[in-house]
RNA sequence: GCCCCCAUCGUCUAGGGGACCAGGACGUGACCCUUUCAAGGUCAAGACCGGGGUUCGAAUCCCCGUGGGGGCACCA
């Protein structure tokens, strides 16, 4: 069911925590997120969740940044960018949330909580041990305000915990579940506030997310067994919640579980990978990834299934979302890869081979690629096939296998023969043109009683030196008639040493 | 163990009571086209988890099983 908040200007955000590289988990929901925002005329935000000290990775938060502006997803507020609202990283906004825990402290909705580590762990295990929820069992929630209050003004250690009701249920909305009841005894009460004074997500998202004004949280599912929580914390402060939208998860490509690290680097070896920044060196298009990834739990219809950015911008809605988790596919992603790489300009194609023919050390450059790449850009599915289909154009000269120049059925003197033919027929020809040679080679297949195969296959050795190569015709107009010729001599000289 | 979510071809999905002996795509197989490889075309195999209801009628609604997934931290 369509909300009427999803058609005004959406306030919405990707809120990553700087602990890693970005992954399709992540590139999907930031992309949601930017697609209604665009969608709405609304405004894509990117915060940076760095409140945990003992995770964070210093490299992430650019991971983060490039990745994403890899895929094409730009924000509107940010911590590069600046915005109304900022600052845009956690860390920085920690002055903002002290107030708040106080705000619920003073109305008895969180307490003050002193206990140690160990004696919270031996209660954890006791619960186990009878087979029961392990919940927050410590004296300092029935503290007195007063004396709570003295030990933490003694200096004495603490945390905040949410105080949690021990009775009755909460009911919250997801938009793609429907309503979902919890009982609150099942809730516990979670600490909000840790020791060293910062919020814990529980207390940090809510409070950025009211304080940013954010309409629709998009975020993972398995967020959901926290959402009681969280419409606890909205509705002690008397906030309006917003759409709450829990995404499905991604599972390996096996469909068992989630992806894990060990996996994930098992994954490195067979030329896959989760990380977006990986995608690209992989030779992934960001059309390719994004396409792949946004079908990955909606659809549109039940046939289109080619979107690029825009498409989906003004195509995506909410309630086409599928709530139920998918497994990866990387086939798939080879298919849209394909897709959106044909569908790219020769220009712009060429444009995308160049690093990988630069890196492959072929000297290369922008017009002859740009000529190369609509005769490849059929058979090629990632950019890092681009060395394989192109080096011969680029080579000084080329070492094709003696036998190689040998035709099916035929002896090396008569292949020799018929090369020495079609090597003159080209060489008298006025203009240099596919079209041209097509026609005077077809025209001496059939006066040799030859098979095209035969004669083509013989001349595709000799002019690209590989079995499989971009269509022979086209690829020597774009050799042009000095080398072509030159490899065609050159392997009639191999073929000498046969005969 | 407790809590929560999910459930259509191997995979991603369409389907929101009759239009469905269930449609599309990837993958797989065959054939056609063909100078290699692709692309393209045609065809084929392939699914409503099970059981109860509700209804004249359920893939579609309800319940119970089962299966799968997620969560149970001073991590997000």
């Amino acid at each position: 069911m369509p909300s009427p908040r999803d058609h005004q200007p959406v306030r919405v955000r990707f809120a990553p925590s700087p602990t890693g590289l970005l992954h399709l988990g992540g590139a999907r929901t930031a992309m949601y997120n930017y697609l209604l925002a665009r969608q709405t005329g609304g405004q894509f935000i990117l915060r940076i969740e760095d409140t945990d000290q003992k995770r964070y990775d210093p490299t992430a938060e650019q991971d983060i940044i490039d990745s994403l502006h890899w895929l094409g997803l730009q924000w509107d507020e940010g911590p590069d960018v600046g915005g109304p609202h900022g600052p845009y990283r956690q860390s920085e906004r920690k002055a903002l949330y002290q107030p708040l825990a106080a705000q619920l402290i003073e109305n008895g909705q969180a307490f003050y909580c002193f206990c140690s580590r160990e004696e919270l762990e031996a209660s954890r295990n006791e619960q186990k041990a009878r087979g029961v929820q392990a919940r927050y069992a410590g004296p300092c929630r029935d503290l007195s305000p007063e004396e709570a209050q003295a030990r933490v003004a003694a200096g004495a250690e603490h945390v905040i915990r949410f105080k949690m009701p021990r009775e009755g249920s909460i009911t919250v909305t997801d938009r793609l579940r429907g309503d979902i009841t919890f009982e609150n005894r099942n809730l516990d009460d979670s600490v909000i506030v840790k020791s060293d004074g910062l919020p814990v997500y529980h207390l940090a998202a809510m409070a950025d997310d009211y304080l940013m004004k954010i309409t629709h949280v998009f975020r993972g599912e398995e967020w959901l067994p926290s959402l009681p929580l969280h419409a606890h914390i909205y509705r002690a402060f008397g906030w309006t919640e917003p759409e709450w939208v829990h995404l499905s998860l991604f599972l390996k490509p096996s469909g068992k579980g989630k992806m894990s690290k060990r996996e994930t680097e098992a994954m490195r070896l067979t030329g896959q990978t989760i990380f977006v920044k990986e995608m690209g060196a992989l030779g992934f298009l960001p059309e390719g990834v994004l396409n792949w990834v946004a079908l990955m739990g909606w659809s549109y219809d039940d046939s289109t299934e080619f979107f690029t950015l825009e498409d989906l911008v003004s195509k995506f809605t909410i309630d086409r979302l599928n709530p139920s988790n998918a497994a990866i596919d990387f086939k798939k992603l080879d298919h849209f890869n394909s897709l959106h790489l044909r569908a790219l300009p020769p220009e712009e194609l060429a444009r995308r081979c160049m690093p990988f023919l630069v890196a492959a050390g072929l000297p290369a450059d922008l017009e002859t690629v740009t000529r190369i790449a609509p005769i490849i850009r059929e058979r090629m599915v990632t950019l890092d096939e681009a060395p394989d289909w192109m080096a011969f154009f680029f080579k000084d000269k080329v070492e094709p296998a003696p036998e190689s120049l040998i035709a099916k059925d035929l002896t090396a003197a008569e292949s020799r023969a018929a090369l020495a033919r079609a090597t003159a027929e080209l060489e008298a020809l006025p203009e240099w043109t596919h079209t041209a040679m097509e026609e005077k080679l077809r025209a001496l297949v059939e006066e040799l009683g030859l098979k095209a195969g035969q004669l083509f296959g013989l001349v595709r050795n000799a002019t690209a030196a590989q079995p499989v190569s971009p269509p022979l015709f086209e690829s020597m107009e774009i050799l042009g008639r000095e080398v072509t010729l030159a490899r065609l001599k050159y392997a009639l000289g191999l073929l000498e040493t046969l005969t």
